[in-house]
DNA sequence: CAGATACTAGAGACTAGTCTCCAATTAGGT
DNA sequence: ACCTAATTGGAGACTAGTCTCTAGTATCTG
């Protein structure tokens, strides 16, 4: 068996800096022309366009879960929240491919349109992250309800991840820090209250 | 001069339609089969695919525009803030196709890439809203500098739009108010102490 | 060195979609 | 009634892009 001139991890890397240029509408000629290789060397190892840019993507979620779970533990969990709440920017900001990459797709829409063999891969793909913001509702919150754990998803991912999608295809500005800390807080301090 | 029977409006309802189902891959076939008119005639009121789309932004956007300038005046300029964050809620929650069609792009980009005749309404069709935003940033702080302007902003469309965002294909959920009402409170008053 | 296997290479078949063109149609204005 | 101009209708030219196919090449194993 040859060595391999172009490997899996080296085309996704340049399908995400072909995606951080013309987005969704990347084509195989596209990335083959950065890659330097012939369109068939790339279906060699991914079997359609649509499985490759599912691929880049998981990848990129995954990356982006290991940065994120990263975050310390043992310290008061609501600062655990809002740190993690924090790396969503400074992931961003570091890793400007991958965070495009990020928003090629949404689970929600891929779950049922992803090519079968990824899709096992994409059901499941945010669970050890949610298992995660569960333990930190438990130590934030005396009783947790699904509101609760909803809160929690809200405060630490979905509200940053907003803030930022906006800039991830600029730059991240300095106020972002500031705002993603009040606002996380703020939803976090919705559980303190019964709901309206 | 014969009636028309498929005017400029009817052509973008129809593709607004269709953008709730396909997205960006919507195709002209898509609309005119929606439409039950043959290619020729939608490209009789549009010159190509992409200005149709383009179009479809741009009046889905002053729609929502219009909804969102008609909060009530005169009261605590602050309210007023959080009143126009929630409607990015409401109005997201009444007329779905629109808020979809508003995610087919974003203006930073289209105000290179849109087509020659789109490009001075896609320029300006922010303005009038950020002149409302910059009357009440002098209502609600003491001093106005940029940094101000910009927590308004954030505060009362693009944390809203960003936690709204991923349920715009689905149906906004009723922690939603909450999580507007307390981000958009705690980004303002980010503006009531000096930068870090 | 021979054989086997993974890989590269690139031409082009095929397809889906955009857009053009022009004949036919319809509704005023005179 | 006739002329004019806007509009419809639809066939198909054209294009950009995905994907297939096969021949050739390199590396490893015995």
């Amino acid at each position: 068996m040859p060595a391999p001139k172009f490997t899996h991890d080296g085309i996704l890397d340049a399908t995400a800096q072909e995606v951080l240029q013309r987005g969704t509408a990347v084509t195989i000629g596209d990335v083959s022309r950065r890659l330097g290789a012939p369109s068939g060397s790339i279906y060699h190892r991914f079997p359609s366009r649509e499985e490759l840019l599912v691929r880049l993507w998981l990848r990129s979620v995954q990356r982006f879960h290991e940065a994120y779970l990263a975050v310390g533990d043992g310290e008061d969990p609501e600062q655990a929240l809002v740190d993690m709440a924090l790396r969503v920017a400074s992931f961003t900001a570091q890793h400007q491919a991958e965070a495009v990459s990020m928003t090629l797709f949404r689970q929600s829409r891929l779950v049922d349109t992803a090519p079968e063999p990824c899709q096992d891969e994409v059901r499941t793909v945010n669970d050890t992250l949610h298992a995660r913001l569960a333990e930190l509702a438990q130590a934030r919150y005396a009783r947790v309800t699904p509101r609760h754990l909803t809160l929690v998803r809200v405060a630490a991912i979905e509200c940053p991840y907003g803030l930022i999608r906006p800039y991830v295809w600029t730059a991240i500005p300095d106020w972002m820090a500031d705002a993603i800390e009040a606002s996380s807080r703020a939803i976090l301090g919705l559980g303190d209250t019964p709901a309206t």
